[in-house]
DNA sequence: ATGAGTGCAAAGTATTTGCACGTAC
DNA sequence: GTACGTGCAAATACTTTGCACTCAT
């Protein structure tokens, strides 16, 4: 794990106070959770699991209240929109990157770009845009799945 | 309009035949509506205007079917999935785009930046990923919201 | 004539919210 | 001590589905 936990809970706390929020041991614990979990997830998936792990247990409400802040803190953020599914990542630490989706086995692989961020830039420029973040999702097939597919 | 709707539609009745499915009023009048909505929609507003327009009503249930039919057909896209609301847009006879979308107003732009796809295409390449679409999002501001926030 | 399509209402998901109780400050 | 946060269950919003009837073929 490339970043350090405390120090993303420290700035968190800072973030709370500074919106007159409480620092609360579900806020926190969440960070450590979610960082535990280690994958990109949806919410369902992370409540049934979080269940499973004891103390530090967080309700499902206070996930779905948590991950809204935790956004809008920006350690995460909704990188795939897929029919009714988000799914979810924890970012913090992560360069900014883009996600390629096979729809046949679900695998997410993350990409980095820095020419097309720079076109996004310029593209908001010439419409004199301000952008605050963006997603972009190429969906397809990934290479294991078509070779398997010779069927 | 740029695009002529006979022309959809009997390229959409090829479609149905050739997938063993119904031509059915229904089927034809949605493409009908949808054109003539004229705009970018989410379901629940496509359906309540399609209620007013007398005639050639359509349920909720065909309209969420029939949806599904249109993108697979290729007409209509998912083009905005933001917080939990889906927004559709009828492409037929349109140029790829992606969008702009100001968190503010709503307003949602659309650009077209050929760059950006090329180096999509390279990306999937370097992936050996097999892409069918891809959806880019950019949220923001735009200038009007900007200009006007000046409280 | 027959089976796929439609409309309705009910069921299923995902997410949000009201409220009583607990906890940070 | 007070107000905000939490957990629960209920409510909401969106979408899908079972079924009886209708219509395209």
């Amino acid at each position: 794990m490339s970043v350090d936990l405390s120090d993303i809970k420290r700035e968190f706390t800072k973030f709370l106070k500074r919106k007159n929020m409480k620092v609360t041991q579900s806020r926190l614990n969440l960070i450590d959770l979610i960082a535990k979990y280690g994958k990109h997830f949806e919410v369902e998936e992370l409540v049934n699991w979080i269940a499973t792990q004891g103390d530090r247990s967080v309700s499902r409400s206070t996930i779905y209240r948590t991950i809204k802040l935790l956004q809008e803190f920006g350690v995460i953020k909704e990188v795939i929109k897929q029919n009714n599914r988000t799914i979810y990542e924890f970012v913090a630490g992560k360069a900014h990157h883009d996600h390629l989706v096979c729809m046949e086995c679900g695998k997410i692989i993350e990409f980095v770009n820095e020419d097309i961020e720079k076109l996004q830039d310029e593209v908001c420029k010439e419409y004199d845009f301000q952008p605050t973040h963006h997603r972009l999702e190429i969906f397809g097939v990934c290479s294991e799945c078509r070779n398997s597919d010779l069927t």
